[in-house]
DNA sequence: GCTAGGAACTCACGCCGCGTCAGGTTCAGG
DNA sequence: CCTGAACCTGACGCGGCGTGAGTTCCTAGC
């Protein structure tokens, strides 16, 4: 009656589990999941026991654990394992502020670039220097929750609606520089049509949020000439500023 | 006039860049930076195009970017960069997909198992296939937007708070199921109070947001046994409702 | 009983981006 | 000239296996 417990060859347990022999055979090396017999020819017989074990390596090992970490929290039974999923979240968690910044970094890169044709190597340092200074200011103004939104901002509009308003900022500022240079009254209509363009661009950035713009508005006085691309943005802004007030009134 | 071109030798430009002399070195067998010069004894002498070379990698390197990848793109001068960058960043959102998921995995794995104790192996597994599948269904039921929404305010709250809710959400049910199983009139003041707690608990998870809370329930419904932790959840949900229309009238 | 071919076995190297000895040579200051 | 710091090359190690290579074992058909 006894005796008749299933056992299982490495290539069938492979078969049933989706892992490879090689992977079997490397839990073994470790002592991770050592098959509980032997052929007398040598070859690997999985019982019950051991196939439980193998689905709870691959359940810890899905959750990113390294098989070291994985041995320790099944052979110490359970005190390790709450300490251990602790250390582990916090650093998913770090890895996962370093790649939200990474992404966000790589998402201006690349539409800049298609933008405006691969640059040469050397002119390369500096875009992704000022690219990353750019983020870096964006982390110290804006708030985690005003990043995650105008993160999701970018992915809805899309990086062709993107790539157009990043070329249109240059041409209207130059516009706008323009019409202030020439001494044109702010009330003028055509300076009013500008600044009216101006406010569309920036609620698609800003999506309308006020303290998302008042904290661009920031960034962008206080770090005039890293990030705004000039120090007389602030007086354009004035300017604009006053084109509206005299619509409203 | 000419000659006087800066040179310097592996350890000055490790200082100055704060990599390793052995980074330098293996970027060196690589032939992605090789030193254009030596004594003649064999030290390496790094020009000033060689620096320059140096920080270019170090810039692609801080983008996440292979030393192979990054080979390719100095050598080709431009054509691939564009590319090379676009396969990169979806690489990194899938990973990073993949980790927002992971990182609520783990989140509600750690409370769990700080609430409950550390679990023996074997109901380990069981415990990480509900907390996976769970998720699963989150992924299916809600939009990226809510799901981010929802994470935020798991941080807001903190883990504490959030340990105590899912304490407490057990005794809760258990009480108006008593409350229900005794056939008591969902208008009582005592089954209102019920009620009005089981609210209280909802908006802490969905924050009042009124597409995640019917999102919520109809991942609930259609998921009954499986996420709500009993078929009658549904009874008792409508038993509640009841009991907040007798206080609205 | 024999044979074929599939499955199992045990080394052992390769990947990536270096860290880290080990053992020898060269440089720079006193 | 001597000494200590800096340099050189070569080699192994990490993690989690993939991918051979060369050998032995199992099983089914004849």
């Amino acid at each position: 009656m006894r005796d008749h417990a299933q056992l299982w060859k490495v290539g069938e347990l492979a078969d049933t589990t989706g892992l490879t022999v090689r992977t079997l055979h490397y839990w073994g090396e470790l002592g991770l999941v050592v098959p509980s017999s032997r052929t007398t020819s040598g070859h690997r017989l999985y019982g019950v026991a051991d196939v439980e074990r193998v689905y709870q390596v691959v359940a810890l090992r899905e959750l990113g654990l390294s098989l070291d970490a994985i041995g320790r929290v099944l052979d110490e039974g359970g005190p390790g394992l709450a300490g251990v999923l602790e250390a582990h979240v916090t650093q998913v968690r770090a890895q996962l502020d370093a790649l939200r910044t990474l992404e966000a970094t790589l998402s201006v890169l690349v539409t800049r670039v298609r933008r405006t044709g691969s640059p040469a190597p050397s002119d390369l340092l500096g875009l992704i220097d000022e690219v990353s200074k750019m983020n870096e200011k964006f982390n110290e103004y804006f708030t985690d929750e005003q990043l995650a939104t105008l993160s999701r901002r970018r992915e809805q509009l899309g990086e062709d609606r993107i790539a157009e308003a990043e070329s249109e900022w240059p041409i209207l500022i130059a516009k706008v520089q323009a019409e202030k240079d020439a001494g044109t009254d702010p009330g003028e209509p055509r300076v009013q049509a500008l600044a009216a363009r101006w406010m569309e661009l920036l609620a698609e950035f800003d999506g309308g949020d006020p303290a998302i713009r008042e904290a661009n508005g920031r960034m962008l006085t206080e770090n005039q000439s890293e990030v705004g691309g000039g120090s007389h943005i602030v007086e354009l802004i004035d300017y604009i500023n006053s084109s509206n007030q005299a619509r409203q009134n």
